[in-house]
DNA sequence: ATGTCGTTTTGTAAACGA
């Protein structure tokens, strides 16, 4: 089963990308980002064309998220983030895709950072980390996916010293990040390349895809029970040279079959 | 600072957020 997540910057805007990207990857579901879209916006009838199901939690403008899954109907779990009733940004949704607990997110990008938007974001992470703690006690196979707007260690970012003082690198959100993996969760693109230097994104200006000036900020989150099960990760680097790219490229996981699981190998 | 996207609108150019 392949799983991935994709902030697509603009979902109508870069529709043609995330068709030929779907029918070349054939992900059997995917957590989106960015669609920057209101509800009754959302290309509900390209996506079934593309043979996939969905659900989708939309905003104007900005944010804007949405469960794809491939010859089937994400049920829903859950839209919006517990923990404040005041938020009104379409930044997270959860549903249940073959036997599987999705939670699709796009964390707050948090900069200028000093600034409220920064406690924002710290703010946002604490109710993250709280509702992920809550779905590791249902002791099911959950998957946490999305933009989490953290580089989580120096080995991803192309230039670790330009980014202290910003938003997506400050050492409270690295804390945030790694606090998060205490739980027990795995991040499984590092899990299955532990020193390889992957990016999710390249920003738009100076050239930096061409000068791989990147940053690893999507990341795939695996429950103890799921994490046994991943066989296989990587980014779709070549999506972001398309025509029309998002400034993100795809990061995907393959997890075996859940019987696979419970062969145990001998210790030692 | 740089400078590039998609989005929206007291709209076809400028602002905003990323």
């Amino acid at each position: 089963m392949k799983i991935a997540t994709f902030n697509v910057n603009g979902i109508n805007g870069r529709l043609a990308v995330l068709l030929r990207w779907l029918e070349e990857a054939r992900p059997d579901a995917v957590c989106l980002q960015e669609l920057k879209a209101p509800d009754a916006r959302f290309p509900i009838r390209a996506i079934e064309q593309a043979g996939y199901g969905a659900i989708w939690h939309g905003q104007k403008s900005w944010n804007g998220v949405a469960i794809l899954a491939l010859g089937r109907e994400p049920i829903e779990t859950r839209r919006g983030l517990p923990g404040d009733p005041d938020d009104e940004q379409a930044r997270y949704i959860e549903a249940a895709v073959e036997g599987l607990l999705i939670g699709c997110l796009y964390l707050p990008n948090g900069n200028p950072a000093p600034g409220a938007k920064f406690d924002a974001k710290r703010r946002w992470f604490a109710r993250l980390a709280a509702h992920a703690a809550e779905l590791l006690a249902l002791d099911v196979p959950v998957i946490l996916a999305g933009d989490y707007n953290v580089m989580p260690t120096e080995l991803d970012v192309y230039k670790p010293e330009r980014w202290v003082d910003d938003a997506l690198f400050r050492p409270e959100v690295r804390a945030a990040f790694h606090a998060l993996i205490a739980q027990g969760w795995t991040d499984a693109l590092r899990a299955r390349h532990p020193d390889a230097r992957l990016y999710t994104f390249w920003d738009y200006l100076r050239h930096a895809f061409a000068r791989d000036a990147g940053l690893r900020l999507d990341h795939l989150l695996l429950s103890p029970k799921l994490a046994p099960r991943l066989s296989a990760a990587g980014v779709d680097r070549a999506v972001r040279s398309w025509e029309k790219a998002s400034d993100h490229a795809p990061a995907w996981i393959e997890l075996a079959p859940a019987r696979a699981a419970r062969r145990r190998k001998p210790a030692g």
